[in-house]
DNA sequence: TTAATGATGGGTATCGTTACCCATCGCGGT
DNA sequence: ACCGCGATGGGTAACGATACCCATCATTAA
């Protein structure tokens, strides 16, 4: 291969007469294969370091494995996505395999599945997708052919692994913590369905279903109110727009996600109502902002880093090890309580 | 090429057999090669759509195109890389390209080589590199067999071309601002070098550099002070943790990143301060959540998705039309003001 | 009429690596 | 002395697509 400034690529082939061995060799060192020797493998070595070798990853994919994982995500905006591929990427790096990451356009099923396909094209050895909406159909397909981790979606498959935090706990413990606080009127802000309507597939849909189940059981059922927007700033901002105008106004918000719940808080300030004074507000994901004092928001934490690392295990698992069973892991969620919440005024 | 599921993939051969006509011309249609009938680009159009053929990414490396763009990120927790990211897909997606994201470990120029060679080995067409920190004869070697765009970074290449901002214009625009307030104890916060000291290669040198220039024009040098963390939300606390310290404690700060800027937001409420009361807080960037009511944070705007849909262009002007001489593209930022500014108190 | 030209389609070597298979060697057991 | 076996190293045909070159044919110019 000769690249633009007319220099050619070190290839298997240069390393081989440089050692003096055949390329077959260099492939077996490279690959830590069975059957070589450890003068070989210093040999080789040698000569893979003076020359500045690298594996052509693109050939590879021709024959072999590639080293890589690929990872959709609905969008890069969303800053828990972020502690995910921390956690990935410290389990697969250790291993010699690089993450590489695609936009799906959350909430758009055909341009989710560009993305998965510009990644199977790409012959990845793996593929983690996040909160993905496509038909299990279609992930079913994939998962056929390329190892795959789903996470984020509350569905049972025989060929893929699910990653996921328990929603029903997660949702439980926010609205509990609400309704001990004192509130009645607490409102829901949740995400609009992409494919089959409320179905619990759908991490959104277990967050408001479970909302619903424990207003009721504390006897608020009148008090259910649910939005549907969706899980970003926008959608949140105008989701509390519209339940603050209704009369009597919710005294609390649980919002399906921190994203969701940073555009209600902009919404109640604009209103010229404080938090918690006013409006207390919940969210969900505990992103690390949340934290910051300025903003201090009561969020229902996933462990995202441990996420991304089994995902990762998982994916290894499926890869190296041949594992072709379906595996499940669940994390348990917990409260983090902070300013945003507080007793109803009166 | 056989998958786990034992069906083959849909391969060119199959497509020109089907078709009725040779692998070579099924090739040329799919790159819109000269030479081409209209009846047999229908025909071969035809057939690929029959049997859902798609072109092995893999395959095509080694000889033509992977029609890839690739892009390095420092990591994907900052929001304004989104935007960046939204204007390049736009215009490289009609062009039938795809971006592919890897991350380059902010600060560190081993990891960022690593996630440079792990996309040159993937053998993509072209490079999106954003605020990188590794020396700049690695990036012209890379840029000598890939083309290559770096964005954020104030050096003139001959061999890649550059898109960024006019930060001395934007760091004037916030700290004029702030004197027309009437501040005088302004201060700034600014990010560690990773390379040779105060260079004006880096945006944050010449933000810094500006935010002293300014404030020495209008006779405030005795004022200056900067501390240099990094353009994160840990940055942004420590930094304004340590300026709140001081005595007499500044009436105003200039964040070099809106990220460190909500960080020093968190920092100051937590010193039970008031924003803008008792200090005014800008920032750079001009992300989307400072828009947000409860934040309001005076920003400088940089246009993120202009910047990445020229990174885009030029890198398809590289790729298709050959381009080889090199391009230099600035935006020019402007004020965005809002509630965390105002004149100080007494 | 013939030669030159342009448009179109196809044959084939090749990209860098690995899977598969075979050759060789040394050693222990019969 | 011979056989069998495990350990090691190498030869070679793929993988799927494209670049390069050539063959053919219709059209136009001389």
């Amino acid at each position: 291969m000769v690249t633009r400034d007319g220099r050619r690529r070190v290839t298997i082939s240069d390393v081989a007469s440089h050692a003096q061995v055949s390329t077959t060799a260099v492939s077996k060192v490279l690959r830590n294969a069975y059957g070589v020797s450890e003068a070989m493998r210093a040999k080789v070595q040698a000569a893979i370091d003076e020359l500045g070798y690298r594996p052509h990853a693109a050939a590879r994919a021709m024959r072999g494995r590639t080293f890589t994982i690929g990872v959709v995500l609905p969008h890069i905006r969303n800053p828990f996505f972020a502690d995910i591929l921390d956690g990935l990427n410290e389990q697969i790096a250790g291993a010699g395999y690089q993450a590489i990451i695609v936009q799906g356009g959350s909430m758009d099923p055909d341009s989710e599945g560009r993305a998965i396909n510009a990644l199977v094209d790409r012959q990845v050895d793996g593929i983690l997708i996040v909160a993905p909406v496509l038909a299990r159909s279609r992930l079913e397909e994939m998962a056929r052919s390329t190892p795959t981790v789903v996470l984020g979606r509350h569905d049972r498959s025989a060929v893929y692994d699910s990653v996921l935090d328990d929603d029903e706990v997660g949702a439980e413990l926010a609205v509990e913590h609400l309704i001990s606080l004192g509130h009645r009127r607490i409102a829901h802000i949740s995400q609009k369905d992409s494919g089959p309507a409320r179905s619990v597939v759908w991490l959104h849909t277990i967050r408001a279903r479970t909302y619903e189940r424990v207003m009721a059981e504390h006897g608020l059922a009148e008090h259910i109110a649910v939005v549907a927007t969706s899980y970003t700033e926008e959608g949140g901002y105008q989701a509390a727009r519209e339940l603050l105008a209704r009369e009597p106004r919710p005294t609390a918000v649980f919002a399906g996600s921190d994203q969701a719940a940073f555009g209600a808080l902009a919404a109640i300030h604009e209103a010229g109502l404080a938090v918690p004074g006013d409006v207390s507000v919940a969210g969900y994901d505990n992103a690390r902002v949340t934290a910051l004092a300025h903003i201090s928001l009561t969020s229902v934490d996933q462990d995202g880093a441990i996420m991304g690392r089994t995902a990762g295990r998982l994916l290894l698992e499926r890869i190296s090890e041949g594992r072709t069973s379906a595996v499940r892991f669940s994390v348990t969620p917990t409260l983090v309580t902070r300013r945003s919440t507080a007793p109803p005024r009166g």
